[in-house]
DNA sequence: ACCTGAACACCGTTCAAGT
DNA sequence: ACCTGAACACCGTTCAAGT
């Protein structure tokens, strides 16, 4: 699959390479499943070669979380532009457990207190700017307007969490998406 | 802090001072931070003596797991002794949170889809029977119940999380548990 | 400038051997 | 029956050396 001719010898685009193989990664095995020298492998690299581009382990977990939420944010975007008024709201919930869905490792990883611990101030402002978005929608001038907001969140954010840990799923013969619009719906 | 006299030299309850000790490391370092070795050492004694009491760390992590849903449903059903009626549900509520603030470690653990994947029928039969215990305040019997039940779970469950992850916080001067009564009071 | 090869400390796990 | 000591394969990371 990659662009150049035959097998890219000693060279090439070999950051993007590997965030992009890390992602496929990620959202088949988890965080835990993505192992630097198995990444450097899939990428027919030794193992010492993605400290040329990253400085750890968790600088790339970093990166990753920071495109995720790039990603995140677009999503989102698209939604408030489409959609309008009353609907919208629930539009933006669909979108942000359909996300989740789609990427589930990213997703987790995104929200994971342990990036969170060592404080990264790009991922910081990725996560800001996402959040952004969100407040965009729901507004948080008054103390109602911010509990209003936070309630929202919490259902989708708990909604999303729990679809993907498996804890709820539609039952046989229903429509999942049928199911997460009923429960979005309640609030 | 051993109970025998001295250093407990060949033996001992080494299987609940495996567990007790995990459950500290747990609750401070997070699953990531749990090592096999670390644990060994920290109970004094060699790498390999887990082995005697769990097949894996993966056994490990369930027993964990499984002691941590026993917990979760002791505390859920000391809540539905104690309150009745109109503010249950709201209780319920808060004492969901406030469990997974006070295990913050164990909590994200028994809900890590990790674990789910080995499907282990002890984790699944523990956490069921957490389960049927909030079921029994909400009713499931209608779709409109089991919807109802549903959201409140994905609402209690989201705040749990996001607190947990420090996506919300308390402003300065703001009372954490007043913020966290008046988002569950939303629904 | 970017990558390889070999090495280091460390981890989960196994197994023969000790008490 | 329960634990130790030594070993194995593997991982993240470093560093001198190659192109």
């Amino acid at each position: 699959m990659s662009t150049s001719p035959e097998t890219p010898y000693h060279h090439g685009d070999l950051r993007r390479a590997l965030l992009e193989e890390a992602l496929l990664i990620l959202d088949r095995d988890g965080e835990a499943g993505l192992q630097l020298r198995d990444l450097a492998r899939a990428v027919n690299v030794s193992p010492a070669a993605p400290y040329r581009h990253f400085d750890s382990r968790a600088a790339l977990l970093e990166a990753l979380a920071v495109t995720g939420f790039q990603r995140f944010t677009k999503a989102m975007e698209a939604v408030a532009l489409e959609s309008t008024g009353p609907g919208l709201r629930l539009a933006m919930g669909r979108a942000y457990v359909h996300f989740a869905l789609e990427h589930p490792g990213l997703f987790r990883l995104m929200f994971s207190s342990q990036l969170r611990r060592d404080n990264r101030p790009g991922l910081r402002m990725a996560a800001d700017a996402a959040f952004q978005t969100l407040r965009h929608v729901t507004g948080s001038d008054t103390r109602s307007e911010r509990i209003a907001a936070l309630a929202a969140w919490t259902q989708v954010h708990g909604l999303a969490v729990l679809l993907l840990d498996g804890q709820i799923a539609a039952r046989a013969g229903e429509d999942s998406d049928a199911l997460i619009t009923a429960i979005l719906d309640r609030l």
